[in-house]
RNA sequence: GCCGAAGUAGCCAAGAUGGUCACGGCACUGGUCUGAAAAACCUGGGAUGUUGGUUCGAGUCCAACCUUCGGCA
């Protein structure tokens, strides 16, 4: 079975460094799960400061105006992975965004084949969420009367599961086959109490880096309602340009965004199967890494 | 040293005339998730500066003390 190394992990692990030092080692090749690395020009606030040698793949395919979603990532990562392993060289899927690397993982989904209906988000996202309960409770009491109750006051999934109600019968194209491949998941973790400062760090350093200038010059192309620019890092001081916050509050307001967010990956691969956490806190995680996939990739 | 103001969780902060063991927000904690996911949600714990007093009952009134801020010296 062709092989497929992941890499995942909470925010401020060092996974893309990881991942270049295995793909030396491995003769390997990058995929990004990572979904904002996705966007032209949001390069300094999504960390896109890797050695300008490596190639990484699916960063920088689309520009801040444009809409993305898993199932176009499910379909762009599939065709890599397979180009790459075509070439005889080991894909390396890398990133935080832990509903991509699912799909890779578990990819048979069959709502995948289901698109967002923009019309219907228009009119749906001017609702309150007691009207979208009354609605999607309509339309599939059954269903509706299962979710649980951070589901239910969740407009988003409520907007989807109504977009999928009622779009049965339009969409009839299979779900994308793909084949299961023989995974090694590493998952960099390490304490909260270790990962805040470093992640406090990578803000001061991403401020010097001229992230101000960087939002600036988005600015003047796209604007704060476009998909990209919902981005931590950059949505974060919407409130300084439009100079109803001082820096300083909407640097804060990052940082703990960007520690929740950290939170809620560790959450997300908490519960995952076939992981192999890897704590970052530990003086030899390198070489636990390195020793696990060496063992491995010599199995065939 | 004197005068004034203030002291409610790590931070901000509400609390008419004393009366359900105190509203919120941020942080922190645990969780949810299948074409918005760096999104969008759900959940939890923690507080009346100290010591006395008045009162059936005090965050709320009184006194002393401590601390902070402002002003005068």
């Amino acid at each position: 079975m062709a092989k497929l190394l992941i890499i995942s992990g909470p925010t401020a692990t060092g996974k893309t460094s990881l991942a270049i030092k295995l793909a030396k080692k491995f003769n390997g090749e990058l995929i990004s799960a990572d979904s904002r690395q996705i966007y032209t020009g949001l390069d300094i606030g999504t960390g896109k400061d890797h050695p300008k040698n490596i190639k990484i793949n699916l960063v920088d395919i689309i520009t801040p105006d444009q809409s993305f979603s898993v199932a176009q990532y499910q379909k762009l990562a599939h065709q890599k992975i397979i180009e790459i392993q075509a070439k005889n060289k080991l894909p390396i899927v890398v990133g935080g965004t832990g509903q991509y690397i699912d799909s890779l993982i578990n990819p048979n989904k069959p709502t995948y084949s289901i698109k967002p209906n923009h019309f219907l988000r228009f009119f749906l996202n001017r609702f309150s969420t007691f009207q979208l309960q009354k609605l999607y409770s309509f339309l599939d009491k059954k269903n509706f009367d299962s979710l649980n109750n951070s589901e239910r006051h969740n407009p988003h999934r409520l907007i989807r599961k109504i977009e999928i109600k009622l779009s049965l019968g339009n969409n009839k194209n299979s779900p994308p086959k793909i084949p299961s491949f023989d995974i090694l998941h590493l998952s960099l973790t390490a304490p909260t109490s270790y990962l805040y400062p470093r992640i406090d760090s990578r803000v001061e350093k991403r401020l010097k880096l001229g992230l101000l200038d960087e939002i600036k010059k988005i600015l003047k192309k796209y604007s704060w309602s476009d998909p990209g620019l919902n981005t931590l890092a950059y949505f974060d001081f919407k409130k300084y340009f439009q100079k109803q916050a001082p820096l300083e509050s909407c640097i804060s307001t990052w940082r703990f965004h960007e520690h929740s967010y950290a939170r809620r990956q560790k959450t997300w691969f908490k519960k995952r199967e076939a992981i192999n956490f890897i704590d970052i806190s530990r003086p030899n995680y390198l070489k636990q890494a390195l020793e696990l996939t060496k063992k491995w990739y010599n199995l065939s």
